[in-house]
DNA sequence: ATTCGCATGTAACTAGTTACATGATTTA
DNA sequence: TAAATCATGTAACTAGTTACATGCGAAT
């Protein structure tokens, strides 16, 4: 039992899901491909932590949709009372801000411009994101014993971290003399 | 070349270092362990992207310090105007978070308290860095033409990440109902 | 015509972690 | 006297990425 296969049941805990849309749904919380996740989620069946439904679609291919067991349930519940690992951030972007003064003016600011586009795209995308969790619940964010809860505060950190981001660059642009 | 080369090439830019100083500094930018770094200077010199100097020491073990070369510079520079590969992040307490509702109160509430409790640590011992970048200075923050200026502008991202992280946790923490 | 979305899987590789190995000096 | 700091390295393992493989339908 790794990070990965919680995150995996985790996800299941919130609805059944195939292989695929979970791919692009554990993004959020623990990005991997689905050469990774695929495999995974075999294993985790063979231990009976998840069972399997094969759903035949018309026009679209076949697909295997996931549904946690109890059993899963509670290696989860066990799971969280334990001190969570640390945290793991790596960022390319980091060690070229470090370089700047290595650089030229004009490739930093393409640099910092650049970041602040997709840092941007990436805002509106969970702007969306939890407006739709509030429209889905009763128009305003989900309380604690809401099953949404998780998921709306996860979301809110997110765009915490993105909007902190885009405020970082342009202040360091600013620094840099526009 | 992957990222891991990049940083530890940054790194000594600013300053030649022993394997173990770098294993201790690199945290900030790129995580690793020192069993990955010692094989890595090892080929970067073989490169010639870095040379190495034995120091002898007496009371300590002996010592290899680490210098980059014109050819390693002359990469860096190269690697700096090239899109930067996205970010990856991975918390085990994100998906603690997530699975609130499955979880009991108590249970949570500890989560999020160590939580604090680490990130103020962090955000101290932050502060403390930043402080000392600056007393090296002029005791103000070096400006863009500074030799240190990326390190701290990244110092300073790090630290608004490590507070936002606090009051996000207390902002979940108010949800919960105190 | 080509790319995108849907959908699942394996093979080969690279990156990263944990454990093993050594050993003196200082601090709690 | 036990643990931490300094210091470097290798071996064995796990985790994660890239590439290979397939194939239909819809949109551009």
């Amino acid at each position: 039992m790794n990070s990965l296969s919680y995150a995996l049941l985790a996800m299941l805990v919130r609805k059944p899901c195939s292989g695929y849309e979970l791919a692009k749904i554990m993004e959020v919380f623990w990005q991997a491909k689905h050469s990774q996740i695929y495999p995974l989620l075999a294993k985790l069946e063979e231990e009976a932590l998840l069972t399997a439904e094969n759903v035949e679609q018309t026009g679209k291919p076949n697909k295997k949709i996931y549904y946690i067991t109890d059993a899963g349930k509670e290696i989860l519940k066990k799971w969280i009372s334990k001190a969570p690992s640390p945290p793991v951030t790596r960022d390319e972007f980091l060690i070229k801000a470090f370089l700047i003064p290595l650089s030229d003016k004009s490739t930093i600011e393409r640099l910092f411009r650049d970041r602040i586009l997709l840092y941007e795209t990436k805002a509106e995308a969970r702007q969306r994101k939890l407006e739709t969790i509030r429209e889905e619940g009763h128009g305003t964010m989900p309380g604690p014993e809401h099953s949404e809860f998780g998921r709306y505060i996860v979301h809110q950190r997110k765009l915490q971290l993105e909007e902190a981001e885009i405020a970082w660059c342009k202040w360091v642009l600013t620094l840099l003399g526009d």
